[in-house]
This record gives C-alpha cells, sequence and structure tokens, in this order.
DNA sequence: GTGTAATCGAGACGGTACGTCTCGTCTTCTG
DNA sequence: CAGAAGACGAGACGTACCGTCTCGATTACAC
C-alpha cells in the first residue's frame, strides 16, 4: 500500500528490488547533482545501468519514478508520537516534513514532483492521493483530538487549518523565496496554534467575511 | 513598473503593443485550453500568428512569457484600500489573489511559472523579485502597520505570517487538493488573525518548540 | 563495394533495408517532382515516414542521402564488353552515363549532388573518390589498352582524354544549353577518337601552344 | 550589354555604381574566403554596407548577384585576335576561360552559379543567355570559318565541338578531381583537333550504332 | 537655401528548414 | 527468455536566412 506501485498505472512487480532501489537512486541523484531537467528518462536509465523499456515497464512517466523514489524516502516520515498535544503533533508533522525536504532527496523529488503535477493529471492525482491524503488524515485526526480534547476550538476549519500548517512548507520548498528550515516550521504551527487555541480570548468572529472593527 | 520588462532578459522594447498582447493572450489561451504542455513556444508562435524568431528575441523561454503574461494581467490586482486594519488589508490581498487565480488566465499562467521555475533558475528568480517581492512589501507594509497600532502582536514574525497568508493559496493552486475559492481565503486570513491578534489571552508562548501536554 | 556507405561519414549499418531503400527512393521522388530545392532534410523525413534523427544517424547532410541514392541507382551501370576496342569502350561508358542521367533519377541526384558539392567539401571529395575515381579508372584502363594495341596514339595525355570524353555529359546535364542524349554521347565519342581538323593536314604538333598559320 | 542588367529582373537604375561594386566585390570576397554557403544575402549587404532591400531591389536573388559580378569581371575576357587558325582561335578562348576562372573571383562566381542553377530555372536560363551563347556563338563562328578554310572537316557537329572545348575547363572547375591550369586547356584543344586515334588508322567507323561511314 | 521626394541603412517581421534533443515505443541481440 | 542497448517516429527545441516590410536619417533635386 504505502510501499505498492507508484501512479497507480503500474501493473508488474519487478523482478528485482534491487533494481528498483538503483533506479530510483538513480532519480534521486540526479535531480540533486543537475537540477530537475537533469533527470530525463533516458539519463536516469543510463545512470541506473537498465534499459528505457525496464523504466516504461515500471513507471509511466518521470513523474511516476519521481513519485516512488519520493514516497520511499518519505516512508519514514510518518512516526508520530502516541499520547501527545495537537500543538506538538502538528510541529512534528510540519518539522518532520522540512527535515525530509532538505535533508534527503525528497525534497527535489518532491519539486520534481509538483512541477509535473502542473501538466500531468494522473502524477497531480496519484501524489495528492498516496502521499497528500494519508499526511493529512494522519493531522486531521490530531486536530480533531485536540478539538475534542478541549485544546483546540470546537468549530475548527480542519481543512484550511490543514494547508495553514503544511502550505507554508510546500511554499519554501518551491519558490525559495526564503530559507526552509525546522525553526520556520515551529514558528508557523505555533503562529497557526495560538489562532486556534481554545477560545476565551480570541474576541474578533472568526469567518464573518464581512466583518469590520476587529477589536 | 506592473507593465515593466518579463524575465529582465528582454532588451529592446518591441516596436508593435499588439503583437506582444497577440502573444501573450495566445500563451494564455493554449494554456486553458490544452494544459501546461500544449503551450510550447511553437503552438505559442503559431496561434499568434508570429514567427519563433520573433518569440526568441524578446523572451528567453516560455517561462518568460508566462511570466510577462501573468504580470500584464496581475498589473490591476493591487489596489488596497486606504486607512484599514491589519486584517481587512490581508483579506483583500489573499482574496484578490484567489479572484486573479480563478478568474483569469492568470491562474494556469502561474502553475506554468511555478512549474518552470523548479528547473530554470532564471524564471525563479524574476518570479520571486518582479512578482513575490513587491506583493509581500505590501503586506509586510500591512502587518508593520498593524504592529504599530497595536492590532497585531509586537512580537510578530512576519516572514513566517507573510508565508501563512499567500501559501495557502499557492499550495491549493498548484495540488488543487481542495477547492481555491475567496472563503478560504477569508478564512485562513481570519485563523491567521486570530493568532496575530493583540495579546492577553493566548497563554502559550509562541516559539517554546519543546513544550509538551499543553493540555 | 557499389553499394557500400555514402560520404565516409557513417559509422553504423543500419538495422533495415527497406528503410533505406525508402529514404532513397524519397529523396529521388522529391528532385523529380519539385526540383532540387524541394528534397529538403526534413521533406524527404516526412516522404519516407522516417524521423529527422534517423536521416542525420545515417547521413550528414542532403547530398550524402544524394550520393547514395545515385550510387544506388549507379550501380548497374558499370559493365564492360570485354574485348573490345578502344573506341567502343568509350562509347560505352559514354552512352551509358547518359542513360543513367536521362532515364533514371540519378540524373536530378547527380544535379543536387554537383551543386551541393560546390559549397560541401566532404561530398565533393565523396563524389570523387566514390564515383568519378572508379568510372575514371575503368576508362583510364580502356585508353591504355588502347595505346598498348596501337589503336591509339601512344602519347595520349590519359587525364586530358578522360575529360574530353566525360566532361560533354556532365556539361550539358548540368547546364542543358543543349539536350542530352545518346547521340551525343557518341558524336562526342567519335569526334575524339578521329579529331576535328580535316584529315590529311593535321600534322601540327599537339601541343605547340605557339604555332600559328596551320592552314 | 556586357555590363547591362543581372538576370533579367532588374528594372531601376542604382544611383550609384559605386555601391554596385561594393555589392558585387562583397559578394566576390565573401565566396572565396568561406565557401560559396557563406555568401549569404544577409552576409552581402552585411559586408557591403548595404540594406538587404537595397540587394533585393536590384537583384531577385544571390544567383543574380554571382551573375552579374561574373559577368562584370569576365566582361574583358572577350577579345579575340583576327585573322587566326580555329585552332588557335578556340586554343586562346579555352586558355581565357581558364585564366578567368583561375586568376580572379570569376572561378567562385561560376561554381556558385552552377550550383544556383541546379534549383532556380531563372538563373539558368540567365547564365545560358547572357553568358554561354555569346561565347559559344564567337567559339562556332571560329569552327564555321575554320570548315570554310579547309583547317577542319566540312561535316563537324559544330554542338558538339563546342562541348568538347568547353566543358573540360568547367568540368575541373565544378569537380576539382584534377588541376585546372592553362597547360590542361591546350592539351584539351590539342587533342581535340587532331583526335586520339593513332594517325593512319581511324578508318575504324567512328560509332557503330545507326550511322556508318561519317566522313 | 529650403522644401519635397526618393532612396538608403538598419533591422523587425512571418516563415521555412536546419540539426539536435527527448520522449515513449519497438526491435534486436546478448547473457 | 528477460533485459540492456539502442533504433525508431514524432515533434519541440533554438538558430540561421529567407524575402518583405517599416522605420528614420540622409540625400538630391526643384523651387
Amino acid at each position: 500500500m504505502a510501499s505498492g506501485s507508484a501512479a497507480g498505472v503500474r501493473v508488474g512487480r519487478p523482478r528485482s528490488q534491487e533494481r528498483r532501489a538503483a533506479i530510483l537512486a538513480a532519480a534521486g541523484d540526479l535531480m540533486m547533482e543537475g537540477g530537475l531537467k537533469a533527470a530525463t528518462m533516458e539519463a536516469i536509465a543510463a545512470r541506473a545501468g537498465v534499459g528505457k523499456a525496464t523504466l516504461y515497464k515500471w513507471w509511466p512517466s518521470r513523474g511516476a519514478v519521481a513519485l516512488e523514489g519520493f514516497m520511499l524516502r518519505a516512508a519514514d516520515s510518518w512516526t508520530l508520537p502516541e499520547d501527545v498535544s495537537a500543538q506538538e503533533g502538528l510541529r512534528v508533522l510540519a518539522v518532520a516534513a522540512v527535515r525530509l525536504f532538505t535533508r534527503t532527496p525528497a525534497g527535489p523529488l518532491m519539486r520534481a514532483l509538483a512541477a509535473d503535477a502542473q501538466s500531468d493529471p494522473e502524477i497531480a492525482q496519484a501524489l495528492r492521493e498516496q502521499w497528500m491524503s494519508p499526511r493529512r488524515a494522519v493531522a486531521a485526526e490530531v486536530l480533531r483530538q485536540g478539538m475534542a480534547s478541549g485544546e483546540l476550538r470546537a468549530d475548527l476549519d480542519v481543512e484550511a487549518t490543514l494547508d495553514l500548517v503544511f502550505a507554508p512548507v510546500y511554499y519554501r520548498l518551491l519558490f525559495s523565496h526564503e530559507p526552509l528550515d525546522e525553526s520556520f516550521a515551529e514558528a508557523c504551527v505555533a503562529q497557526v496554534m495560538t489562532g486556534v487555541a481554545a477560545p476565551g480570548n480570541n474576541p474578533a468572529p472568526p469567518h464573518a467575511h464581512t466583518e469590520r472593527n476587529v477589536q
């Protein structure tokens, strides 16, 4: 499942796990070394010592390779400590994402994925379903537990809050306007928390998009 | 200013503004119709009734065309009402971005731009300098005024807050995991505001990234 | 040999002889139909149902394609009857050249070749080495046998004589000032054999370029 | 006449003769320096310090420029001594052609002309009418006088003989298989005059196809 | 002289073809 | 007999010239 197929298009199981790993490593290396555009299917095949046909047998596109390479490296970034506060849970998730993107080839892989997703709906869908959805489900559960425990507002807009937590990380990853580091993720989560913290102190109605005079 | 040059690579001024407009329109149309990958330089030239050499004379790459097309359409999305609260200012900016992306070809253009920026540093830089920087400067000024007026915390992390306001919009634009609409932008700003609002009620220290068991 | 490589630039052997033939046929057809300038590499590729890269893999230029197409059609224009007089040998060679140029696509191909050779030294060299040299060697052997048998003068300038035999054919092929047909070739050979001077008064030494008043 | 229009397409008179000369010189220089393909219309215009439109106003194509440049340099290669034998007349004409091609830029110009003529019928026609015809007319007159005076056979094939005299020069100019020099031209003319058959044994019927016993 | 027109250089323009590149498929041949 | 090696059709890339066209600046001529 999590370690399963890439873009949902693969049919056969590869004969050798080593070959898979070699290919995915080659893709990651190429993206690190020569930028995204150096990682052509041809270059990946050559680097991995593999025929192009083998690549296309297992993955339908460069994005699918990137997705699987990314999933492989991201597989262990899932552990969430139990019985933790919502704030700590979100912090752990956000920091883990930053670490994944800055300390492994998953960063360039995600950039390639996001770029390809703009023109390849299959990649976009696979990315959403295989990467974003499960992560968001975990984070949503954290939010829901926080809402139940009273740590968080009961009327929280869960989806918007998920975006507030994760979006800044991807934003900096993709646009590089400011450095992406762990302290940034923590600042964002902290900032978001004080907004979603239990009421008693935020006199302004959260959503009324006609409201004025906030204070 | 807003109607200025594109990727910083152009040197001469085109003789005819109509030709420019035709090219930029063709690029926008192709991206709307056939997805990002339909907007090749060749297709743009053919659609605009223009020689390829003309394209390359004015713009060095497809991304540069997209950037200028985007800047053109985004030129009038700048007006910010005067003497307005920080929350209203941020709301206006976020909603304007959503409107730009959902009601004009600027959405596909920005998606193309973001995709190209992943493998073309020149595009990335131009995008940061020509689009993101000025917008962020305006928003930063709003934040600073809010801090001065007491509407916002005095110890605000300005850069992180800017990302919290804008990132969700780009996140949904690029990944389409949830619909991008104005109410989403307003929800995000409201959520962020209640976090950055003046103190007196937010017991959790914003930055304590070791605290546990808040509940 | 005759079916060998073209401009000396090819390295690999094509996998399919049919493809080769289709390409060469397309080139010949295009030259017949639309003149020399209709036979662009792009048109040849399209007509032959072949990618442009395939053309460039095997041949470095249009001239190389023309050369090989020409050599292919000219391959069987080599047979020379044995034990024949010098005059008859030269006549056969000259007439065979005329037939080749007037009854097959080799005529347009040679015109293309000659034209390209003016600005492409590689084509010029290949043309000399692969087409002209062997033909001239055969004709030179005919001349030498004739000199040995007493049919021809012993003090013959062999190279000049070869040019006298072949040049008129190419001259009319390339300039079309007069029709190129077999009787012309035969007239030239006969003229070369017997000379144009009135019989009886050809005592003038062949090379005395200062003599006057021969009459 | 000789200094007249180029390919018969010119209409207006240039304002300055100097400009004409500069253009023609530029064309000749470029052909000498960089081969035929270096002499593009654009390069000629740039080299001559002239706008492209000026070139196209006076000449319709590169071939027309080459033709006029060639005619200009060939204008003085026309003088034929009076009261001279046929052999000497032909010799003078052939040697003059060789000198023209080897000692002036007329050689490259003629090569360009011949190349262009293969794909441009107008150039071909202009070349025939303006260059070849008058030269051949002069040479034909020489032949006819020789026939009348008894120096030459009375049953001469005039056209074939003209080709025998001139073709070798163009043949070596265009194919460069052997050096083109004056002694070659003289050898050819001498050979044509006396024939290559050993004296005394030229009773062999010249060409046994249909005609017999020409003599 | 001074206006009026033609002509020029310069080069932008819509195109065509170039020769190269990568894609995704298909074929061959090797281990 | 699976797979590396890579040929292949397709088509976009960015460049070079083509022949046409529009510009101002520079003439040359009529007044």
